[in-house]
DNA sequence: AGCCACTTGTTTAAAGTTCAAGGAGTGTCC
DNA sequence: GGACACTCCTTGAACTTTAAACAAGTGGCT
């Protein structure tokens, strides 16, 4: 509900202390957004079914393999690579719990500091994105890439960038999901 | 894993049965590719977290009630519903039984076909509605339209669509996720 | 009428995610 | 060196989502 419904007129200014009469999102941001909300929740399925069929994984599991895999000696740190991937530790530990089971990656103790792990990406996880990374290029490319010209590949970039660089503000305190 | 690494040269051409070259995503796609799943993945867990704290659901059942809210007699099919939020008949079925316990829909017979069910947004689930409305949009505002110029919002708006309507294409068949 | 393919929506179990809590190690400050 | 705050990561329970299977109803066809 981004708009319930036309506010009667002009909200009450700032000084006292009642809610501001909410900047409902106008017709035009409205479709805006129900465009993204739509876009995002269709190509999320798409990808995580595609991946779910042809690699055995989750969408999210997969960019983890794939963090690791650009990574120097394959690996990284827990903390680092939920980072990374924009998720919580927690989510993180779950993951690679079961990435483990499935013989992807192995964790390996930091000896610089005891309380640190590494993910470390196996050579049959390696595999498996060798073998699965072609379909899942080729799925982005049909969904987003072939359909856009490179002025819109650009203009996406660019705002998508500015969302991200949003979310996650420099200032300390700020609420981020892998220091949750 | 958008590029493993770059193509010794030139693929093989078409008339073969061994695999196409994959066509890797350049380093300009990845870095737009990224941006995108970035800030998805931000934005997704900051709204997520927002209505679970203040309307005490996630975002997409957040969703359903204001779909349904928008609808004639507050009321939609199950099936309609589904394909208005892109989501499967499953995940909302389970979805429309947790907002039943929460008192903010309700289920009702169809009378023109016994199979059918419409989920009827309560006048509790309306209040909730209307209470958590102006935060969310806040929110929203917050994190998307207030960062972008009016061209970027236009953009982000047109380029959605094209990728929402690819993955949903009219032909019989097609993998849609209200229709599995 | 009866058959058959299809639609509608739900159910069960397994998988994934969130939330709150906690164990262990680090680093700082006095 | 001991207290204290903080970081790193994991755990278990509750919740959400997916996948597969199913019951019931519809509609077309003969």
């Amino acid at each position: 509900m981004e708009r319930m419904k036309a506010p009667a007129s002009a909200p009450s200014p700032g000084s006292t202390a009642e809610p501001q009469e909410p900047r409902w999102l106008t017709d035009e941001e409205q479709r805006v957004w129900r465009s993204f909300m739509e876009g995002v929740t269709l190509l999320d399925d798409h990808l995580d079914r595609q991946l779910q069929r042809d690699a055995g994984m989750p969408h999210v599991y997969y960019g983890l393999l794939v963090k690791l895999g650009e990574s120097p000696r394959r690996r990284l740190r827990m903390t680092e690579l939920a980072r990374l991937a924009k998720i919580t530790r927690s989510r993180l530990s779950h993951a690679i719990a079961r990435l483990e089971k499935s013989g992807w990656v192995r964790r390996e103790d930091c000896p610089d500091d005891k309380r640190g792990q590494f993910a470390v990406l196996t050579e049959e996880g390696y595999e498996v994105l060798r073998q699965t990374a072609p379909g899942h290029v080729e799925a982005v490319r049909q969904a987003v890439f072939d359909r856009l010209s490179p002025q819109q590949q650009k203009s996406l970039g660019e705002i998508m960038q500015i969302i991200a660089e949003g979310l996650q503000p420099a200032e300390a305190g700020a609420d981020l999901p892998w220091l949750r």
